[in-house]
DNA sequence: GAATTAGTCACGAACAGCCA
DNA sequence: TGGCTGTTCGTGACTAATTC
């Protein structure tokens, strides 16, 4: 590229423009001419080649969207990754060109001062671009969370962001005087005072960037800036860089962000299959520290000594948690045996049960309208409100017609009733063994004896 | 509309069970 | 036996429903 930071070229010209970076406006090229499109950094848009046009396509960066080349024509087609069809065009100084022909190869176009590049090479790479000066840098590393930025306000979390590499730098002083001068005067602190009484969404898990395949032991420390800020993004505003500026500012942090902190720690530890070996909890106490110093010593979060701590404990048993979690969701997902009928097959079946009484000729029928009506049947038992009464005023047939009943167990639970009456007599025998080899057959308790004597008159009765 | 109540959820701490 | 992992219990915060 041949024209230097802050000069532009008209047609043959070219000339200074300003003299320190801040006053650089970006430099564009429309056809034969070469033009400043803004002034201030803030306002610098995505150079694109329209045709034989080039132009800016967004001004402000939560605008950027993905460019694509159609045909002849370049434009913007998606605001998401997901939704980009064919390559993708940068402007490199004065030059135009497709860096990718598939999705897969997407990169990210971002403007450097007057240079454009491409800032990652694969969709997994693709992070958020933001302008900071005559810098970009990449502040989000998954492409769902692109569009998770075009929520936010101003995309504060980006600007905050220095770069991902391996300083861990924290936030910039001119973005804590942007905050200052803000029309919203509510103080950091409270702002996230009052997002750490909303907790923490388990949900927000989704959205963590999942980089452990990349990750080097080697390195000292994980990332933790990307990590939080991913973490808590988006919640009623609240976010993971504002919530680092906050702890940065304390002398010591609030019990409340501390834990929020290691909460976000703890999430990203967290594997699907894999509980974190304490070489990682080691590594991720020693990232919190080293990131907040102001947290204290890393043996809060993780003693390698004793190899439990805050971060791990937390790790424990959110895994523990999720996992009944998974286990009880499955538990209510749509049983098996129960079919699915259309709604009037499911009514002539209700008006049939309620107008007739079963007797033998009509007992088939019967059972195939208990078939039909299951599901709906299921739907009113599970509701609170419904009664034994109610349900057996409704479906008198699950007294008197004793098929009903074992089918009904067969359609719910997937086995026979018969195997749970097999199943309880032998506990009930393990049981009332026990409680003669504990109390003795002749136990000196009155009470020990009498419940052992009824027991077995009670499994006696049953037979 | 404010106050109260009940249900739910997430958490930390402690304890329990399994296994090498 | 000790380390690792799961479970239980008590607590606090939040929300929806109920009562006044």
């Amino acid at each position: 590229m041949g024209v230097g930071a802050g000069e532009i070229q008209r047609g043959e010209d070219a000339g200074v423009v300003a003299e320190r970076v801040e006053e650089v406006g970006v430099v564009v090229q429309r056809g034969e001419e070469t033009g400043v499109v803004a002034e201030r950094v803030e306002e610098v848009g995505v150079v694109v080649q329209r045709g034989e046009e080039t132009g800016v396509v967004a001004e402000r960066v939560e605008e950027v969207h993905v460019v694509v080349q159609r045909g002849e024509e370049t434009g913007v087609v998606a605001k998401r990754v997901e939704e980009v069809g064919v390559g993708v065009v940068v402007q490199r100084g004065e030059e135009t060109g497709v860096v990718a022909e598939k999705v897969e190869e997407v990169g990210v176009v971002i403007q450097r001062g007057e240079e454009t590049g491409v800032v990652a090479e694969r969709v997994e790479e693709f992070g958020v671009v933001v302008q900071r000066g005559e810098e970009a840098g990449v502040v989000v590393e998954r492409v769902e969370d692109v569009g998770e930025m075009e929520d936010q306000d101003n995309g504060d979390d980006a600007e905050l962001m220095d770069s991902v590499g391996d300083s861990q730098r924290l936030l910039s002083d001119n973005r804590m005087e942007d905050l200052e001068n803000e029309d919203n005067h509510e103080s950091i602190n409270d702002e996230v005072e009052e997002e750490a009484s909303i907790g923490t969404d388990s949900d927000e898990d989704e959205d963590m960037p999942d980089f452990h395949q990349d990750e080097n032991m080697n390195d000292k420390y994980y990332p933790l800036q990307i990590i939080i800020v991913s973490m808590r993004k988006g919640i009623r505003g609240l976010k993971g860089a504002v919530l680092m500026e906050a702890i940065q500012k304390e002398n010591r942090p609030s019990a409340i962000h501390t834990r929020l902190i290691m909460n976000a720690a703890g999430r990203w530890l967290i594997r699907k299959d894999k509980y974190p070996s304490p070489k990682e909890f080691a590594k991720m106490a020693e990232s919190i520290t080293n990131f907040f110093p102001n947290t204290g010593n890393s043996k809060i979060f993780y003693d390698p000594v004793t190899k439990t701590g805050t971060l791990e404990r937390y790790v424990r048993q959110k895994r523990s948690r999720e996992k009944k979690k998974i286990i009880k969701n499955n538990s209510n997902s749509p049983l098996t045996g129960i079919k699915t009928f259309s709604p009037r097959e499911v009514k002539e079946a209700e008006i049939y049960m309620r107008t007739n009484t079963v007797n033998r000729a009509n007992k088939q029928k019967m059972l195939h309208c208990l078939t039909v009506t299951r599901k709906i049947r299921r739907d009113f038992v599970k509701d609170k409100k419904t009664t034994a009464d109610m349900i057996l005023n409704k479906y008198p047939m699950l007294i008197t017609l004793h098929e009903a009943v074992l089918e009904e167990f067969e359609a719910i639970t997937g086995k026979p009733l018969y195997r749970l009456v097999q199943t309880w007599d032998k506990i009930e025998d393990s049981i009332i063994e026990e409680a003669e080899s504990k109390f003795g057959k002749t136990a000196s308790s009155t009470s020990a004896r009498e419940l052992i004597a009824s027991a077995k008159q009670a499994k006696e009765d049953f037979r």
